[in-house]
Formats: C-alpha cells, sequence, structure tokens
RNA sequence: GACCCCGUCGUCUAGAGGCCUAGGACUCCACUCUUUCACAGUGGCAACACGGGUUCGAACCCCGUCGGGGUCGCCA
C-alpha cells in the first residue's frame, strides 16, 4: 500500500506554527515511505474563506520547502460530488431532513446546559413524518448516527480512544443552502483522494469518531487517523493572536532559516533519542508515528533560537548574503555593488559565527558596507578617546609598510607593536575595532582587516586618527 | 457541565518493571579558550503532580485525586 498523507488547512487565516508541523509531520511520513503528500484546501465555508489565506498558506508550505504532490484540491469544487453522496445516504435511509430553525437549535442547547446534560441535537426530526414539514422553511440534512453502541478510534498516536455514540448527535450533512458541510466533504475527499494516513490536531479527535461512522456508512474503507498534540504557548495556553508572531511567515521575517524552523517543529512532540541537531534527510528516514508524544508542548523561543544560531552558522555565505542584502540595501539607500557583495561575503564566516538570526546578522554585517566616514558608538569612541588614538597613530606607520595585507601577518604585525608599545594586545586590538568597524563588539579585528583591504582599512584609520 | 486526551528539570524531551543515586538539549550560573562579542569546551542549579494499590522491585502497570488541554456550530 502506498501511503498518502494530505495536510488540509482552511483558509480563513495564515499557516500558524501548529499548522506547520502537521504539514511536515504529514510530509515527514508520506517522504519516509516514498509515498505522496497531498495539499487540500478546506474551503466549504465560503464565507470566511479568502484568496489572500490560501497565498498565504501556499506560501508559507514553500518557504519551509514542505513540497506536495499533485494539484492543490480546493473542497469546494467537489460541492456537487459530495451533494451525490449525501443524496445517496438519503435514498439509503442513513440521513434525513432536519427543519429545525436556528432558533429552535440554540434553545435546545441552553436548555441542555442549564440542566447539566450534554449539550447536542436532540434527534426530533431524525423518525418525524416529513410530513410535518413546516412550509417555507428549506432543511438540512443530518447523518443518522448510531444510537447505541460505542466508536473505537485506534488512533496512531493516541491509541485506542472509544466514544460511545449516544454521545454524538446527528451531524449536518447538508447546510440548508445546500452546500456540503467539512464533515462530509473531509470523508468523501479523504476517500476519493485515496489519503491512506490521516495526521491531524488533537483538535480533530472528536471528529474522528464521527467521521469514522460516515466512513461505515458509505462502506468505504477507514483510513489510518492519528492526532497529535497541539502547541501551546509559552503560558501554556492554546496558541491565539495573543501569542504574538504566529504565522511561519512572521518568522522568516524574523529572520528564521526554514531548517531550523523544520528542526525544532520536528523535536516538539517528536524525538529520536538524544537526538537535536537533525538534517532533514536524517528526519525522514527516522520519522515515524510511533514515536510522536502524546502530551502538548510549548512553543519555546530560545530554543528556536538556538538552532537558528546553529544553522546560520552552517549556512553558505553566498546564501547569507542573499539574505542580507535586501536590508542591507534599503539601510544604505543603493543596491548592492559588486564590492561590496564580495566584502559581505569574505566577512560572512566571521559574522555569522556571532548572530542567531539573519536580522542580527544584517546589523552585524553593516559596518562592511557603511560608507566613510564611520560612526563609533558611545563604547567605541571611548575606546579612542582613552588612549587608543594615540596608540594607533604609533603603530599607522607599520601598517603601511606592511608588504602582504593578509591576517596571520597583519596579527604578527599587531602583537608585535602591542610589545614594542608595552602594551597589551587587547590595548590595540580594541581601539583598532573601534575605528574599523565603530563598535567594540565584531568579528575578529585581523579578519575584519583583511576583509576591509588595506585602502579601507587605512583610511577607516585616518578618519578616526585626523 | 458532558465527553475525550494529557501530566519526567522553567521549556523540549530520553525512559517501553530492575541498565535510573532518572540521561540529553535549551535557558541560567561559574570556569577554560580569548583582541571584543560570539562559538566551542568543562562543571553546576534543576524533574518522575499527589495518594493508594499490583510486584521481590515502578518514572514505567492499575485505581483515585488534583492539575492542564481539547471537543461539544447550518466553522473547519
Amino acid at each position: 500500500m502506498t501511503v498518502v498523507t494530505r495536510f488540509a488547512p482552511s483558509p480563513t487565516g495564515y499557516l500558524h506554527i501548529g499548522g506547520a508541523r502537521t504539514a511536515l509531520f504529514n510530509w515527514l511520513f508520506a517522504r519516509h515511505h516514498g509515498g505522496k503528500f497531498r495539499l487540500r484546501i478546506e474551503d466549504t465555508d465560503r464565507k470566511r474563506s479568502t484568496d489572500e489565506a490560501v497565498a498565504a498558506i501556499l506560501d508559507g508550505l514553500q518557504w519551509l520547502e514542505l513540497d506536495w504532490d499533485g494539484e492543490v484540491v480546493h473542497q469546494f469544487e467537489g460541492a456537487d460530488r459530495h451533494g451525490e453522496i449525501a443524496r445517496g445516504l438519503l435514498d439509503a435511509g442513513k440521513a434525513y431532513h432536519c427543519y429545525c430553525s436556528k432558533e429552535e437549535l440554540t434553545e435546545m442547547r441552553e436548555r441542555a446546559r442549564a440542566e447539566g446534560r450534554p449539550v447536542r441535537y436532540d434527534g426530533r426530526w431524525r423518525d418525524r413524518d416529513p410530513a410535518d414539514a413546516p412550509a417555507g422553511v428549506e432543511p438540512v440534512v443530518r447523518f443518522k448516527t448510531p444510537s447505541e453502541g460505542e466508536t473505537v478510534i485506534n488512533d496512531g498516536v493516541q491509541g485506542p480512544v472509544r466514544v460511545t455514540n449516544e454521545q454524538l448527535d446527528d451531524m449536518i450533512l447538508l447546510r440548508a443552502d445546500g452546500t456540503p458541510t467539512y464533515m462530509l466533504s473531509v470523508v468523501v475527499d479523504d476517500h476519493d483522494m485515496g489519503i491512506t494516513h490521516v495526521v491531524r490536531g488533537d483538535d480533530h479527535l472528536t471528529n474522528a469518531a464521527r467521521q469514522s461512522q460516515l466512513f461505515h456508512a458509505l462502506g468505504w474503507e477507514l483510513p489510518n487517523f492519528a492526532h497529535i498534540p497541539l502547541i501551546h504557548g509559552a503560558d501554556g495556553a492554546k496558541l491565539s493572536k495573543r501569542h504574538d508572531a504566529l504565522a511561519v511567515g512572521a518568522y522568516r521575517d524574523m529572520g528564521y532559516l526554514p531548517e531550523a524552523m523544520r528542526n525544532y517543529l520536528l523535536r516538539l512532540g517528536w524525538a529520536h533519542g538524544d537526538e537535536e541537531i537533525i538534517s532533514t534527510d536524517q528526519a525522514i528516514a527516522w520519522f515515524g508515528l510511533d514515536t510522536v508524544g502524546r502530551s502538548p508542548s510549548r512553543f519555546d523561543t530560545d530554543k528556536l533560537d538556538n538552532l537558528n544560531g546553529h544553522y546560520l552558522r552552517q549556512a553558505e555565505p553566498a546564501r547569507l548574503v542573499e539574505l542580507v542584502a535586501p536590508a542591507l540595501a534599503e539601510r544604505l539607500g543603493h543596491t548592492l555593488e559588486p564590492n561590496e557583495i564580495e566584502r559581505l561575503s569574505a566577512g560572512m564566516n566571521g559574522l555569522r559565527e556571532r548572530a542567531k538570526n539573519t536580522l542580527e546578522l544584517t546589523d552585524n554585517a553593516y559596518f562592511y558596507v557603511a560608507k566613510r566616514p564611520l560612526k563609533q558608538d558611545g563604547k567605541a569612541a571611548r575606546q579612542l578617546a582613552d588612549g587608543g588614538r594615540e596608540r594607533l597613530l604609533a603603530i599607522r606607520p607599520a601598517f603601511e609598510a606592511l608588504d602582504k595585507w593578509e591576517e596571520p601577518a597583519l596579527e604578527a604585525l599587531v602583537r608585535e607593536q602591542a610589545e614594542a608599545q608595552g602594551c597589551k594586545l587587547g590595548e590595540l586590538a580594541q581601539p583598532l575595532r573601534a575605528a574599523l568597524t565603530g563598535s567594540t563588539r565584531s568579528p575578529g579585528i585581523f579578519d575584519v582587516m583583511a576583509v576591509l583591504g588595506r585602502e579601507e582599512s587605512l583610511a577607516r584609520l585616518d578618519d578616526t586618527l585626523g
């Protein structure tokens, strides 16, 4: 059997962290088994679905590099097919028309709640004579839920979950306007698309019982269900708008790398022994539903940052330059010139060691392309004022005379000069850093000098000495 | 409220009856390295929710309590 999974978001908002992880698990599971990963947009609620949301979801998935197989399925396009299925159920006596008004339903629920009874539709139209139908009321179609026995979901993550059937009321299949509901559409689509494994959030667990009843009524084979625990905010509550920066796109904007995001999301609810840094290939090889945890987890930015820093240090300089270039260009007011890009590329090795996201990387990289004369920050200015300028002045000729403007030679020279001046290396290196970078924190100063080159280095030096 | 799920360091987790005086990672602290900041390395703080069973033996099995979460829509 070829494994077919799907990610089925509803396009009512952006792709959030929880959805992203669901997508990741589905993707990983499919890739692990050499199967298919399908994407289906659950847009049966016409009022709330938007094209912008669809675009945002696709965009988020693409950023995370979770590629789907085949065409994107838009659920609503199958409305006719879903309607047919519902009518078939009606003909088979497995569904019926219900003429309850919304007011009636609200009242029913309120009374049930007040009396402490389970809140659900009481099935009042289930066996009623259709001749009783009030005139002018468009009925909904409800599914005749088995009233006795229990429904057992053998969940791939949660294990067997039993729900007594009397707990489940007769769900609506077709709305009064004839459009299918989600409950109907998922079942039909999952069947039609040959979905073998339904991997989704825990919040769908009870839905699985209802859906399983529909599968049975239709005589269709049940897919394997796996309900993964939800991700909560740092405060332990369900992820919501209060927890800012939920959209995966927001993480991209905050300078996170997709591979870091994938690694982080993977470790939320899933583990492979003590492994922490897991490449995507390795994840595909190792991933399985059986090792998915059962308890919800909290989103922890610190860990994400740490992982992002790790992947940043691994990233190719050229790629990082590309990521950093737009923001730098904006700050500079012009698109980067070839020599600037070259300088950034050369400096990236030292730069990427010191940033945990590309925003920080951008800030740290700025001095390489900044126009002279550089502005010194407070601490840097102090370094120069506290005798630093004099010491630099004293070694300036030695720089001028240096043969090879390369890191080892530069370092040797400064060490030599420090000894000659009878000062510590730092007393020379720090003012140098202040003059060349405008800051007291930067990559190794000899690295910086080599990247900057003789001409630029001396020019920056003179800016502060003159 | 009813039903369902969950409960190991602050966080993510390993653990599938003896290998556990509970391991790793992040955070935090100290030290080492060091021209700064980082990185890296070393060390440290820190957990089996509670109460009963079962068993020679329980973080692991059972029951209860408490706590957290989810679902109860003509939303998905």
